[in-house]
DNA sequence: GTTGAAGCGGAGGTGTGCCTCCGTTACAGT
DNA sequence: ACTGTAACGGAGGCACACCTCCGCTTCAAC
């Protein structure tokens, strides 16, 4: 095993059993309630999960004595590897490393699709919503567009993509929301 | 009432009950609905938002017989008061009615709490999870800084929130996503 | 191989949410 | 005022998730 110069590691390595079926196990619970938070989000049924790992419920509670235990163990894991990968590209020139870790960032932030709502807007009423919103909003952008002031090479899909998700976080405050929301409005904008 | 240019607004009228208390009712629920999925998520209980609401769990289902049509009903009201925001800022010029009205989207958009998470990260663990992350991720924005490739007026919690939050929403395929986030990026690049 | 302790699993008690059904209430048209 | 009907509300049956408890099993130390 390499260096393991960050906190969460040594955590992450200390809480794993010794004995070799609790260890089993508690690999198998770690692995379903990953998988169970991406699908379900972070309400997953901790029966399911211990279903998805073929232990019993005790097992679990054994385990992860709280939804929260286990949440934080996946997590946990999850922040560990990507630390190792910032080590991996610190070699890089100081924007590409950047930009690298950040994509794998997001990566392993996918897993957080707990944060993700299950809106995957197939309905009737959702569509409307959805052609009512560009009907209304999107005439604003093609005209900042061809005032010269957004970007040519993006559309107003992307732009309410980008806002919602921003949006869609928590921040400390809302002074810093608008600090970062004016960051990526910067990008939108175009160069002159 | 004034012209109502957009699909949805017909909707959202025409569903409103016309008797009295019908109709008390109905906007009773849709308030108490907004209010409880704002503070909960999407999987508010509905009995919950009946008792918020004053009325009996029965008048909820009659007026929304499933979770969808009422998340569906608040959902087109929010929609609904944003297109007309629209129109308010149409004469200002191009770039300031854009974003204005992006602002007024991030004010909307806060009612899809739901899509947040209930991590308010009190716990030790969480802590030292973010400890790890900006340990191991800090270094690399702030040589980018010293390198005059990053700007030098944000941090890099305002960068991970920033690129979380954009992550954290749905797109429409991975194309997509990378194409918002380098817009993103862009606006943290500093100017050269 | 023996053994005792650590670990296992799932039955079952409790709580909560979903949704239906129907006797009662309140509106609005005459 | 009268009355038919639309609307109301909540009791109750069903399903499912949480979590505890304890008799059984498996490991590993000797």
């Amino acid at each position: 095993m390499t260096a393991q110069p960050f906190p969460i590691s040594g955590i992450v390595a200390s809480r794993r059993p010794h004995r070799k079926d609790a260890a089993r196990n508690y690999d198998a619970l770690l692995a379903a309630a990953r998988e169970a938070f991406a699908e379900h989000g972070a309400e997953a049924s901790l029966e399911d999960i211990a279903r998805r790992a073929g232990v019993g419920i005790g097992t679990l509670y054994r385990n992860f004595p709280t939804r929260r235990h286990l949440f934080e163990s996946v997590y946990a894991d999850e922040v560990d590897a990507l630390c190792q990968v910032a080590l991996e590209v610190a070699e890089r020139e100081p924007w590409e490393a950047l930009t690298s870790w950040l994509r794998r960032f997001v990566d392993y932030t996918v897993t957080k699709r707990a944060i993700r709502e299950a809106l995957d807007n197939e309905s009737e009423i959702f569509l409307t919503c959805r052609d009512s919103m560009y009907q209304a909003g999107g005439p604003l952008f093609e005209r900042a567009q061809k005032a010269g002031e957004a970007r040519a090479d993006m559309d107003f899909d992307d732009l309410l993509r980008m806002v919602a998700g921003i949006t869609s976080t928590n921040f400390l405050d809302d002074t810093q929301r608008d600090r970062v929301l004016t960051v990526a409005l910067d990008g939108v904008r175009a160069a002159r």
